[in-house]
RNA sequence: GCUCCCUUCGUCUAGUGGCCCAGGACGUCGCCCUCUCACGGCGAAAACAGGGGUUCGAGUCCCCUAGGGAGCGCCA
């Protein structure tokens, strides 16, 4: 049997972590065993879905590198399909017409919470008998079963016991005709043949009234795994306040997809004491019988400490590409500057995002627009001037400018001085970068290049 | 309110009755490396929500309590 897995967002907003989350075990779930991921926008709900969101949606989804091979597929072009199913359930007498009005629903709501009861639907026009009322258009409802329960044999949760009771008739078609979310899921479902439904946990309660509609269908039940909801950073729901939830977000930051996507993958799934995966090792070690039960709290920390590992461990080719737009947002032509490859070897073990990376790089383009004050106090007084000079004058008459040679040059400058090398590296070091951080002296020095060491050793004695 | 779900260090987690006076990772703190910042190495503090059972033995099984979450819409 091939899996068929689905990633279904309805478009009414970008692309969050858990979404992504989501979509991402999904899409593992379908590599791992050589099935079909179906991706599908449900976007029934007119009044808040936006194009936009379609758009952003498909933005992160391509940023995050996880294509599907069927769809994406369209709710609102698919209502005949709904409208058959419903036809159908009201043929085989699965459901029925409900000509309740609005009123007597929204009091039978108050009477019912206020004695303290579940907020349900009475079944009023479940078994009428005679001529439909005038002038009303219908809504249609599902025939529940009575009695007996429903139990949801979940490959996270295990089996999860629902008591029919609980369960009211659910709405399938609004007055205007048109489907409802639990009907058009299920619909589209069986005929997109999905073997396994891996979603958040917040669906767990709506699933019993899924699998009533989809055996009224006469379908199979899919395999269920709901997997637990993220979090913000203080344990609440996540959102907009906690910062970054839309996953493009992460992407101007700096983060590498390929990092999210481990991290991520990390949050309520784990692999023994694993912490780094590539994605190709994802694919093979993912399974839905690790995820744990428990909601998960997202943590930047970890995140960041994540990107930093595949800053090291990633191509220098690939952290060139990456780092393209930051250079172009930063105003940074990296044409102007020293070779890239070099620079991003120096940069890539003092960064946690490719922003950072650019960031900490300025001082190797242009001429240096802001110095550190407290750096120029403490490390190019007065008393520094002869060492400046002496640098100044040995590093002219460097032949082949490598570091390895101004490494000797810096050495015997010190030794010239009768002072530890880090003595004149660091005055060295704020003369030409204008701060106190950067990569070794040496490697500094010769990605600066002669001509820029120079003019600022220039700059700094005047 | 009713129903369902969840509960191991601050956080992510390992753990499927004895291998656990609970292991790893992030973060924190200390030390080492060192020309700075980082990287890296070593080490420390830090948890089984509480209470009852079951068992020779419980983080692991059962029950209760507490706390958290979700669902209960002519939203998805």
């Amino acid at each position: 049997m091939t899996i068929v897995t689905r990633f279904p967002p309805s478009p009414t907003g970008y692309l969050h972590i858990g979404g992504a989350r989501t979509a991402l075990f999904n899409w593992l779930y379908a590599r791992r065993h050589g099935g079909r991921f179906v991706f599908r926008i449900e976007d029934t709900d007119r009044e808040r879905s936006t194009q936009e969101a379609v758009d952003a949606i498909f933005e992160g989804m391509a940023w995050l590198g996880l294509d599907w091979d069927d769809g994406p597929y369209y709710q609102t072009k698919r209502f005949d399909r709904y409208h058959e199913a419903i036809r159908r359930l009201l043929d085989t007498g699965k459901a029925y017409h409900c000509y309740c009005s609005r009123e007597r629903l929204e009091d039978l709501r108050n009477q019912q919470m206020q004695a303290k009861e579940k907020p349900r639907y009475d079944g009023h026009c479940r078994d009428m008998a005679g001529p439909a009322p005038e002038g009303v258009q219908p809504v249609v409802r599902f025939r529940t079963p009575q009695g007996g329960q429903l139990v949801v044999a979940d490959r996270v949760h295990g089996d999860v016991v629902f008591s029919n009771d609980e369960l009211d008739d659910l709405i399938i078609a609004r007055s205007d005709g048109s489907p409802t979310y639990h009907l058009t899921v299920v619909v589209d479902d069986i005929d997109m043949g999905i073997t396994h439904v891996i979603r958040g946990d917040d669906h767990l309660n709506n699933t019993p009234r899924q699998i009533h509609i989809l055996e009224g269908l006469g379908a199979q039940r899919p395999v269920y795994a709901h997997v637990p909801m993220i979090n913000g950073p203080d344990g609440k729901k996540l959102s907009k306040r906690h910062g970054a939830v839309s996953v493009t977000q992460y992407r101007d930051e700096g983060f590498l997809p390929e990092a999210l996507l481990n991290y991520l993958a990390r949050l309520g799934w784990s692999h023994g004491d694993e912490e780094i995966f590539t994605l190709d090792e994802l694919v093979q070690k993912f399974d839905v019988d690790a995820i744990n039960k428990s909601a998960a709290s997202f943590n930047g920390d970890k995140l960041l400490w994540v990107n930093q590992q595949y800053l090291q461990s990633v191509s220098t080719a690939r952290l060139v590409e990456a780092t393209a737009p930051f250079f172009a947002a930063e105003k940074l032509d990296p044409s102007e500057g020293p070779d890239l490859h070099a620079l991003l070897d120096a940069q890539r073990t003092r960064a946690r995002t490719l922003l950072e990376m650019v960031e900490k790089s300025r001082p190797f383009f242009g001429r240096l627009a802001v110095m550190d004050e407290e750096a120029l106090r403490k490390h190019l007084g007065p008393e520094a001037r002869p060492l400046l000079v002496a640098l100044f004058d040995a590093l002219r008459v460097v032949g082949d400018w490598n570091k390895t040679a101004l490494h000797g040059v810096v050495e015997a400058v010190a030794a010239g001085a009768g002072i530890k090398l880090g003595q004149v590296a660091q005055p060295l070091r704020v003369a030409v970068t204008g701060g106190t951080a950067s990569p070794a002296i040496d490697v500094t020095l010769e990605l600066l290049g002669r001509e820029r060491t120079l003019a600022r050793l220039e700059a700094a004695l005047a």
